[in-house]
DNA sequence: TAGTTTATTGACAGCGCTGTCATAACTAGA
DNA sequence: TCTAGTTATGACAGCGCTGTCAATAAACTA
């Protein structure tokens, strides 16, 4: 049915070898000969099998995503950017996420982990977070020799990786609301695991140090990345006098600041002429909410393009440990100057 | 290194056929002997190369879902819901989105499918809409021989599929709407493309008649299941003198009840209070949107399952053709009674 | 108890490919 | 022209597993 390397080898008349060698693209074949086993080849429409090829080689030409994070949003940028590097070169991305249902203990990921690379011979394994600072996780794929790369690690440390600069961004978002004239700005901080959650605030921090205003506890907020917990800061935050209300809020993703519109509509504060409000992602949320969120939009799709890149690369020649992406500042309705 | 299947045999003083018997649970092995194999297997850790397993009985254990689905909500629940059934049968998922660069062409879609698939023998296929009635697509899987399960499709003949009831669906809120006492039910209609959108309106349309409420045209709008469709939309029905303004909007997805409820919001139309708006899909917006969104929940995860299951089964008896799931009312905040 | 049937096991080939190494065909230098 | 040095090609084994089929052991018959 399917034609195989012995058909096309026959149908060119050279060895299976040679036909190989062809389709690998390995030096010492004839110009000539190479041309002739390229055009049999296409002409029997053949590509080689895989799991022979697997077997033979004992690769897979497999990258696995594992994850165990919630937003599909962000999943699906990562996924996209890594089918999009493993296709260029051949390869495939197979998903596994964790905790299918509910959250799965220390002991439960490390077993997920091992059963699913056990039985599939992944070449490379892209990790997200907050799997990607997980050292039981890290030390299994380890353990069993698999190449992984980490998307926007916390620690940036001992292990390949792709990731943005979430404490730059989040200096220049302040740099902005500061230029903006906001002085009163409170800052919603993500949920502490999440790598860059922390990093967010050191920018924020330095921002407003720099600019040499002072940043009163009461502003900054503690949420967990969910829409939910932006309700319940921002109803701390704005149930106060007016002279005491903050004029801008940073919040450290979108959810929450999408929270902080709602529940400002539900007071009456008028987004942004009373009240500027900023998130972190620019998830489709951000364009959704009215009005429309000026937030940073992380390079997600990218990292997981370079992640995967940095797998599925041949030669292990330049081997960069660590890779910083670019961000946007994306400027929309939520933020106005301060009158 | 790793263990393999002669090292149990060799541990457990059999030959490597009876382990390989034990392990795929074949029939005719000694309990006595069967326990002890799985006994030196689990203790060598070992697990089957499926490389190797796949070059002998020319199948892959991957199962591939192919989407050129815009959202990544229902990609992400579908493929959870696929990889928990593929982990029950030991198989694994790749993902294979088309339209990686912007739409694809009628050609360069079949062009896609076939690349993938020449090169990576799948065992099955999980087609989502609006690929589930590419009819083009279609072709290519059956002239390859590759087994194609179709989520959600307009046209529910000639392959196995999994779907969901979207005219009762629609039928029943409905109902519901009108048990509320809204009369002036306005109803915006998804893209014609997508499975479902016509149906959703059928039941909705059966629900009126049975109710023996004249629709009038004008409250029939159509739009493209975006956000920006149902702002658009909302705009042509709210802006009108209060009498002909429809007491109740029914949108056949979320985003484009968002929409509605924004324009809503900046009219000064108060939700549910003057106005009743109702969606279809229950994605994470939904809940999000103030008021939350009384919608119907669809069973997108349990339809990825359902796929997939169908795709690992082993037994080829009770090959269901269709497979229709249970839906749900989900009712918040977002309609009232009419007072 | 011998003769059958049936349950259990193993030997061996081969899935489609690539790595190794030997061979053949060149090329260039003396 | 001949030899050494390259380059191009092929023979063959084997990756780890399962299918086939033959061999053996066990469990029945009569």
């Amino acid at each position: 049915m399917k034609a195989t390397i012995t058909d096309v080898a026959k149908e060119a008349g050279v060895s299976m070898k040679t036909v190989s060698r062809v389709l690998n693209n390995e030096p010492n074949v004839a110009e000539k000969t190479r041309a002739r086993v390229k055009a049999v080849a296409s002409k029997l429409r053949y590509s080689p099998n895989l799991a022979a090829r697997g077997l033979a080689t004992s690769k897979s030409y497999l990258v696995a995503l594992i994850y165990d994070n919630p937003s599909p949003n962000y999943i699906s940028h990562i996924q996209r950017g890594a089918i999009e590097a493993c296709r260029e070169a051949n390869y495939h991305l197979v998903v596994e996420p964790m905790s299918l249902a509910g959250t799965k203990s220390f002991d439960e990921k490390v077993q997920v982990v091992r059963s699913v690379l056990d039985r599939l011979p992944v070449d490379g394994v892209i990790l997200t977070p907050p799997l990607s600072d997980d050292e039981a996780v890290l030390s299994v794929l380890n353990e069993l020799g698999i190449k992984c790369v980490r998307v926007a690690p916390k620690n940036e440390s001992s292990q390949p990786f792709v990731g943005m600069d979430d404490q730059t961004a989040a200096y220049q978002m302040t740099q902005y609301l500061l230029s903006m004239g906001h002085k009163r700005i409170a800052f919603v901080r993500g949920h502490i695991d999440h790598s860059g959650a922390s990093l967010r605030q050191v920018g924020f921090t330095k921002a407003m140090a720099e600019a040499g205003v002072a940043v009163s506890e009461d502003l900054i907020a503690q949420g967990d990345f969910s829409f939910e917990s932006g309700v319940a800061v921002a109803r701390r935050l704005l149930e106060v006098s007016e002279a005491e209300r903050p004029t801008a809020i940073f919040a450290s993703n979108d959810d929450m600041a999408a929270g902080v519109i709602s529940v400002a509509g539900q007071l009456g504060i008028h987004v942004p002429n009373s009240l500027s409000v900023c998130g972190f992602d620019d998830t489709p949320l951000a364009s959704i909410v009215w009005p429309a969120l000026t937030t940073v939009r992380q390079p997600i799709y990218k990292m997981g393009f370079q992640a995967a890149k940095e797998l599925v690369r041949k030669s292990d020649d330049e081997i960069e440990n660590g890779r910083i992406l670019d961000f946007d500042i994306v400027k929309r309705d939520s933020v106005s100057a301060l009158k």
